[in-house]
DNA sequence: TCAGTTAGTTTATATAATAAACAAACTATA
DNA sequence: TATAGTTTGTTTATTATATAAACTAACTGA
């Protein structure tokens, strides 16, 4: 079966799939209900979904409480195959494989130093490494996802600001060395699909990221958008204060100068006049109640909440998440920001912290692989499935 | 036929209309080429889209090069059907009637106060005048579509800030009256649907309009982008200015308070210490040279710039479509904003003068209507239909 | 004049959906 | 505990819709 052909019996194959992987006890009856196609065209297909183990019967569910037969619940087969993704920074090297179902197997970090001289290998070995543990049938490997810290654009790299890997054909040297289709995406943009993914309830949705720069991913009705050349997230380079501080970008007074993990680290360097001040001594500072820390981390807090205004202006979604390590261990910042938002006209949005937090995009490239091998728009995710799993790492 | 019912044979027909409406010289062997389907299935589907008065032959084209049967060029059929167009401001009525191909027949402007109590019978009268002039078979007239300069969302509007109408349900009085279709919408995404009508080449664009507010609409992958409670254009209350001037939302320093048509006169009105002075005074002004005009048009152009700067970073357009009275009147303020843009990040973004003017958003509406009427996801409209037309006034 | 080409139609067939009848497996209750 | 009612899922006959292949129509160009 040919998932990517188009044709009538296709797309309502692919249909039956959707519904199954992202809905809850599905069974033939349940999914000719909700598909508004005939009993007997899903009972046929779902024989082929099976014969060609893409989906289970898991046994049989409870009668109505009208009695009547039983349903037999069905599920994706899991255990057909296995996602790869992997989260490429400078400095590290991320992995995570799940089943088809997004149900972790094995997390994996190396930290190392990354070139365009040693990715490859480093990469490869990764898989490689984890291919004489595990392996899946019929389909074994589906997709290897690797979530990119810069600029991609139909599956390339345009830019990554803090190392060389875009100097070369990441995809296709992957693809020749390991024959699995390799798919790039930047990392707020999974992060944003993977935000979507265990958020079943909204559809408009923006993922927040602060970390060196500021980052955004968006979804709009459900779906990722990426503007023109996939710059949609690049808001770090918008510009909060006119005639601001001169940013490496060109331009002066960008929101990335305010509202960046980085920035805020310069401005507490810059106030305690000591360019060797860290995070952690800010985090001290602010648990001792020094004033004038307070007074910094309020006006940070207003500067992010202007942006984020901002975003809330130009996109109008349902929630945002936020996601950031400053918010991890200065949790009362959130309420900080939402006192600075003016709620007036944002009553309805929500600002929420991430639950997935530095793993998000991770997640977000598990998703993006799901979607590519079971031609889905669209993938939920079960909440519990992260947390099942070996976490390994070489630190 | 009714092309909203969904059937394998139904979007079938549905594409080919759309094909018709969209392409250029188009023969049933071009829509099967295009298409992918079957020529058989065009040939039948074409002969039931004949037969109901949707689509007309408009006689033999050339053969190609090498010889061969001439084509039967296909074009919709026009006069069958009628869209009535309206944008409604609280100063004035305007209306647009169309042919289906969107071939203009009359358009007309009758300037009066407008509040929730005659409304209803103003437009009424509008449509009525018309019908006793122009009729179309078989379908009459398909649709009603108005502007609102407000907030409009699920075709109810939500919040007008220039008069009362968002106390009543203007669609539901008028569909009761009319006995026709009507659909609203906010003036901005309609000025993006006309623009992306006319625009034949981008995908991804943004009408900017500066009137009395700011609002941009928003096309991606040529779609109307409205977010998630259709607020996405009110880009106007974004920040450009934090702690900046007072604004009637209840922030300070919307991007509205620096950029708009209003913020422009009063600031040419405190330059000058006169609170009488006008546009014209303004224009005059940069005729004559005048050096602290040409430096106010400057900054206001700087600021205007600054905003733009912040769309393009967060939707990635491939063009914005920049729609004010200003514009026309002092065409070079083009080139102060294009040299106030820090175009190393927005190389590839274009930035032109709205072709449509103060009509983007009839022309807009337009779109809507036949969208609907035809179950279009996308209205292509040549160029020159615009102008040929009769236009009256009442002024 | 006739071979080659392209447009569009006809006909037979294949694909895929549906409606209706049915079997299987249950609940509730008289 | 029989039985009426309900729901799930399958089977069968039928309908809807697309396609392939052969055809006609109408052209170009040598």
């Amino acid at each position: 079966m040919d998932l990517k052909k188009t044709s009538t019996r296709n797309s309502n194959t692919i249909l039956v799939i959707s519904n199954i992987m992202n809905g809850y006890q599905m069974s033939r009856a349940k999914i000719s209900e909700l598909t508004g196609l005939n009993k007997a065209t899903i009972s046929e297909i779902v024989r082929n979904l099976i014969e060609d183990q893409y989906v289970v019967e898991i046994g049989a569910g409870e009668s109505s409480s009208a009695g009547g037969r039983k349903p037999i619940y069905l599920e994706i087969n899991k255990k057909a195959g296995i996602s790869f993704s992997i989260d490429l920074r400078s400095d590290q090297i991320s992995s995570l494989a799940t089943y088809l179902n997004g149900e972790v197997i094995e997390k994996y970090t190396e930290h190392c130093k990354i070139s365009k001289e040693n990715v490859i290998e480093r990469l490869v070995n990764h898989v490689q490494e984890f291919n004489t543990k595990y392996t899946a049938k019929p389909f074994g490997m589906i997709g290897i996802a690797i979530s990119i810290h810069g600029v991609v654009d139909e599956n390339q790299i345009s830019f990554t600001p803090y190392f060389d890997i875009d100097e070369i054909d990441l995809v296709k040297e992957l693809e020749d060395r390991l024959n699995i289709p390799v798919y790039i995406e930047n990392e707020a943009n999974l992060s944003a699909l993977a935000e979507a993914a265990y958020d079943h309830e909204h559809t408009h949705l923006i993922s927040f990221s602060v970390h060196t720069g500021i980052g955004a991913g968006i979804i709009l009705d459900r779906q990722l958008f990426r503007g023109f050349k996939g710059r949609s997230g690049e808001i770090g380079h918008t510009i909060l204060y006119p005639d601001g501080i001169q940013c490496a970008c060109g331009n002066k007074g960008c929101f990335e100068q305010y509202g960046s993990f980085t920035s805020l680290i310069r401005r507490f360097q810059t106030l305690k006049k000591d360019d060797q001040c860290t995070f952690d001594d800010l985090i001290e500072a602010v648990e001792q109640e020094d004033a004038e820390t307070t007074l910094l981390i309020d006006h940070f807090a207003k500067d992010l909440s202007i942006g984020l205004m901002n975003i809330m202006g130009t996109y109008d979604p349902e929630v945002i998440y936020v996601n950031s390590e400053i918010f991890d261990k200065l949790p009362n910042i959130l309420s900080i920001i939402e006192k600075h938002l003016d709620r007036s006209i944002y009553k309805s949005i929500q600002l929420s912290k991430s639950k997935l937090g530095s793993q998000s995009s991770l997640y977000g490239a598990t998703v993006l692989n799901l979607k590519n091998f079971l031609s889905l728009d669209e993938v939920k995710f079960d909440i519990g499935y992260t947390s099942t799993a070996a976490v390994r790492s070489n630190k």
